[in-house]
DNA sequence: GCGTGGATTGAT
DNA sequence: TCAATCCACGCC
């Protein structure tokens, strides 16, 4: 059982690597018009920043970036091929523009949808552009920690769907709990 | 104003 | 392999 209550601002203001890592096996808590729903963190990606070809915060300040060039512990959540919705917890001190992509969960409570994949997770735990901006330290939607005394195994490797990212492309910042059966895929 | 393409997904 | 579906962003 997730241990209730989300990790201070301190959690997110750190190296995006090292959040990344601690992501895994933490808890995305969200109540829904009273309905509470808890999944646990099997999958995320790290998103390095403006050098990083990859992330959206390499091309700039825009508007739909703000949010990543602001202050850590906030959700950046944007809308991808006009369907889903992707959820990033911002990193690192304000004006670098980093982040942790979430990208599969496993249900705990109340999921009855399937939240392997960015697009499923938000769509299973109801987020969407209302949440781009939120507060993570908020009661209603925030992550709670992992249990530090569970033995795990992270694994590292390229990152899905960003080959147009030329050095990028080949870097091992997806990580995911070996073992799990909830992730994205293989 | 217009064209392009995307940190996805599921069907073919 | 490809379509769904829509908006951010670059360029005119």
């Amino acid at each position: 059982m997730p241990c209730l209550g989300p990790v201070p601002r301190s959690f997110y203001d750190r190296d995006t690597i090292d959040v990344a890592h601690d992501l895994l096996g933490a808890f995305l808590v969200h109540d829904v018009a009273g309905e509470v729903r808890v999944g646990k963190i099997v999958e995320v990606e790290a998103y390095l920043g403006e050098l990083d070809l990859a992330a959206h915060s390499s091309r700039g300040l825009t508007p739909r970036t703000r949010i990543l060039f602001g202050p850590p512990g906030f959700a950046y959540v944007y809308l991808i091929y006009g369907m889903y919705f992707c959820m990033n917890v911002v990193t690192e001190r304000e004006g670098n523009a980093c982040a942790v992509l979430l990208r599969a969960l496993e249900p705990v409570r109340n999921l009855r949808d399937r939240s392997q994949g960015p697009g499923l997770l938000c769509r299973a735990m109801g987020i969407d552009l209302r949440h781009n901006g939120h507060d993570l330290e908020s009661p209603d939607f925030f992550i709670a920690p992992r249990d530090e005394n569970e033995a795990r195994q992270v694994v590292a490797r390229p990152r899905i769907g960003v080959a147009y990212s030329g050095i990028w492309a080949a870097k091992p910042l997806r990580f995911y709990l070996e073992g799990s059966r909830y992730i994205s895929r293989k």
